[in-house]
RNA sequence: GCGCCUGUAGCUCAACUGGAUAGAGCAACGGCCUUCUAAGCCGUAGGUCAGGGGUUCGAGUCCCUUCAGGCGCGCCA
């Protein structure tokens, strides 16, 4: 809709700018949707910003800059007003053509091509596969998703990854945490389960899925496995028992290792697949690590001249790239750091030929940002590529009362009772309704109700609503418009431009919530042409006796149909036709 | 202590990246079903944009500062 008042404006002020009465002319002319009706459908603030540089009071070259527009059949009328904005009036063929547009691009409504099919990688959840998701990926999930959506409508070559850490120490608690649960089954636990070890129940399932699978065959390991309880340091504790159990379990250690690995993997897999999430691919730390990537990476920086060895360990002097302190990347003990494979990986992102790089984390991890960018700038890389969204976490509620959760004690509450307890379009609606760096406060009640408080079903029943018309004008024998109904000559009432103007809005918003990877716009709007949907269902009745009119107005509430079906496709929601 | 984020209506949040009289949804109050789904609509009330200073035609938005809250500051991930 911009493109009826921006093409005339930069014609006039290019004759202007001839003509010498301006000096220049803004690369990126902008025009603003005002708030008050009286101020017209758009204004621009063009003669604020160059009376300076053209020596003029501002509403006197708003007037000069009027008298320079070319006639256009989309502009009926301009004025200047308060310090010198020029409001601009469209005529109803200017709103008609929305209605028109979208019955040509249907699905496509709304789309873009800036994106000019870049390659751009998005990296979600990454959660480390030692238990179930819960409600806090979930977010991650959704928001992940969401945005690559928004982005590929938007024209982009959009590539989803979830990197796996499936090597490293964690993994390897998992694994004795199986391993223990396995012993205790059989009796054979001589101690209380530790505290700082995986207490969640599934991992008693996984437990005796492995006694299934082995049977008695492990148990030999319990024989000289070290007194935890008795050792000082917890954490060095469960170490010592991990190395136990590799040293004694030999190759069988592996069949331990993925056993927790494979099953959890999968049910992360397919509760992110029922969310409606979809990954180009999962990508393995441990690939990684035996490809020889982080021997490489580290490689590279030290040759570069950005390592020295300290205590015993190797340390990366991320301080010369703008991080607060140097960073280990080798422990004195040999082992690499999580930081060494991220470094690795992020430098294989690159290499593999993405333009942009997009990695959304748990806003814990936002001391992280600089020392990754640290390194991609010391291995020549440029950082700007790589943008991290932080996610901040979701805070449960049932009404007011706040649903307590602790990770470590295995009392969370997972993303698939979420999804069960709330269903997928209400979770995926609700997690996309804040920004990604504001905390959320999810009410699962709120969540369920299928009344006017609940902003997913106040969508959702506007787009039904639409499809309840186009049934009951059958069941009536009155015809319908045709898929390409033209005549719209008598929408002119000022709801029914109000209507059409808030189509006129969705491929703004679209754009927006890309350029901002904020799929929150998009949930807003939505609520918004809901609302101006139902104001105007409310105020005319739709299937009227005069064919002419009634098939206009079915048309504009079609094209309304299809806005918010496009919408909500970009959330991952569904858009029923009967409710 | 240092760094990052946040502070807008009773509550939860927007505000097109500097525009005109700061908007929604809940909650509150008052109305609208003999008519296409009342899972809806209309109206009323509610504000020192945390406080202070600055930049300019113009500030919730940018800069400085104070206060309050959250997170981070491992040879953990």
């Amino acid at each position: 809709m911009k493109a009826f008042v921006l093409q005339p404006l930069q014609e006039a002020l290019n004759a202007l700018l001839l003509q010498g009465v301006i000096p220049e002319v803004p690369a990126q002319l902008e025009l603003d949707r005002p708030k008050q009706v009286e101020h017209g459908h758009l204004a621009s603030n063009i003669a604020l910003l160059l009376a300076k540089k053209a020596g003029r009071k501002p509403r006197d070259l708003a007037d000069t800059i009027i008298a320079a527009l070319p006639a256009s059949p989309w502009i009926v009328r301009t004025e200047i007003a308060g310090p010198g904005f020029i409001n601009f009036f469209l005529s109803p063929a200017a709103f008609h053509a929305v209605i028109e547009k979208i019955q040509t691009e249907q699905n496509l409504f709304g789309s873009n091509q800036r994106g000019g099919q870049q390659k751009l990688q998005l990296e979600f959840v990454s959660a480390n596969p030692t238990g179930p998701l819960h409600v806090g990926h979930g977010r991650g999930a959704a928001y992940g998703a969401s945005l690559a959506n928004i982005l590929r409508f938007n024209g982009y070559d959009i590539f989803c990854e979830y990197y796996v850490n499936d090597a490293g120490r964690q993994m390897d608690i998992l694994a004795a945490s199986v391993y223990m649960r396995y012993l205790e089954a059989a009796g054979l636990l001589p101690w209380p389960f530790p505290d700082n070890s995986y207490r969640g129940a599934y991992v008693r399932e996984i437990a005796a899925q492995l006694r299934t699978q082995c049977g008695d065959r492990l148990e030999h390991a319990a024989a000289d496995i070290p007194n935890l309880p008795a050792m000082e340091d917890a954490d060095a504790a469960v170490d010592t028992l991990i190395a136990h159990l590799k040293q004694s379990l030999g190759e069988d250690y592996r069949v331990l290792h993925s056993a927790g690995l494979d099953e959890i993997l999968n049910d992360i897999r397919n509760d992110l697949e029922q969310f409606g999430v979809h990954y180009e691919r999962w990508y393995s730390e441990r690939q990684l690590v035996d490809s020889g990537a982080v021997d490489r990476a580290v490689a590279e920086l030290q040759s570069a001249g950005h390592c020295y060895i300290q205590d015993g360990a190797l340390w990366f002097r991320s301080t010369a790239f703008g991080d607060d302190k140097d960073r280990v990347l080798r422990r004195e003990n040999g082992a690499y750091t999580y930081f060494a494979s991220d470094v690795a990986y992020h430098a294989e992102k690159f290499a593999r030929g993405f333009t942009q790089v997009v990695d959304m984390w748990g806003a814990d991890h936002h001391g992280y940002v600089p020392r990754v960018k640290a390194a991609l700038k010391a291995l020549g890389l440029d950082d700007e590529k790589l943008e991290v969204v932080l996610v901040q976490f979701a805070i449960l509620y049932r009404g007011a009362e706040k649903v307590s959760m602790s990770t470590r004690a295995g009392e969370f509450v997972t993303l698939r009772e979420l999804r069960e307890e709330v269903g997928n379009d209400a979770a995926r609606f609700f997690y996309v309704l804040r920004r990604a760096d504001q905390h959320l406060d999810f009410d699962l009640d709120l969540a369920k109700k299928h009344s006017e408080e609940n902003p997913v079903f106040y969508i959702q029943y506007a787009h039904a609503r639409v499809y309840s018309m186009l049934r009951q004008a059958t069941e009536k024998g009155l015809s319908l418009p045709a898929d390409n109904e033209r005549a719209l000559d008598c929408l002119q009432d000022s709801r029914e431009l109000a209507l059409a103007d808030a189509l006129w809005r969705f491929p703004e918003v679209v754009h927006n919530a890309a350029r901002d990877r904020e799929p929150h716009q998009i949930a807003f709007y939505l609520r918004d042409l809901a609302a101006a949907f139902h104001t105007y269902y409310n105020s005319t009745k739709i299937l009227v006796e005069e064919p002419p009119l009634r098939h206009a107005r079915l048309t504009l509430c079609k094209g309304v149909a299809q806005t918010i079906a496009n919408g909500l496709k970009l959330l991952g929601v569904s858009a029923p036709e009967q409710m």
